[in-house]
DNA sequence: TGTGGTACGAACAAAAGTGTAAGTAATGAC
DNA sequence: GTCATTACTTACACTTTTGTTCGTACCACA
């Protein structure tokens, strides 16, 4: 997405971190709205302006990150149809489908816990 | 942790985001070190300095700001004891206790996917 | 010729997160 | 009196993430 600057210790620290599955796996959804975009993927193809109109406050440009970003760890396919006014599609890959049953515990814990810090 | 300003389309979009059961665990659980320290702490309790030791890229200084988010989010559980030179010690919640079986389920998905991108 | 819709891209600014380097309190041991 | 130990705290700098604003290509249609 963005450049980085290699050796710093942001980033040896990241790699580091990575080395840890779960740190990987939380990583790969850390992104703001990236698991709210999943979640409306879950069962059913969409197109940008779609996902743009669910969600009234992403902007264009962050929706556009996170979906690039989800492209490139795998978790989104991304379809352009060669037509004009554009059209593009985003679906979940099979590695995204396999994390939607701990979506659903991750939520259940959530709205379990929610406001009931401590 | 660090002072925010309200009313900031960044903050507006936090409370957004966080009415989603979902994205209110995400977040719960991604501070950059988070994770690894409940990992540490699921089967026993640690004091300041033994995780210090265990993580010796973390500064003292992000381990304290980390583990005092996890104390206020109610997943971990700070311990003083009133000796010279002080001792904590740090322990999971039962709250946080709850989220080991979905942390696992987390890590096999990260084992099984990463580096397999696409 | 001009307008409209789609899915972006680029330059910039603001905010948050993370890392660096130093210092602190209390007290028991020497 | 000095030093060592523990668990921090503070001030600052740097990196990444997120948000703002503007602009683009394409072609159908009026």
């Amino acid at each position: 997405m963005t450049k980085r600057k290699l050796n710093s210790t942001f980033t040896l620290n990241e790699s580091f971190l990575t080395e840890c599955d779960l740190t990987y796996a939380v990583n790969k959804i850390g992104g703001r709205w990236k698991i709210l975009i999943i979640d409306k993927l879950s069962d059913q193809k969409l197109r940008f302006s779609e996902l743009n109109k669910i969600f009234p406050l992403i902007t264009e440009r962050m929706l556009t990150l996170q979906l690039r970003a989800l492209e490139c760890d795998g978790l989104v396919k991304r379809t352009v149809y060669a037509e004009v006014p554009p059209r593009v599609e985003y679906e979940l890959t099979p590695m995204a489908l396999e994390f939607l049953p701990i979506f659903k515990q991750l939520s259940a814990w959530g709205n379990k816990h929610k406001g009931l810090t401590k």
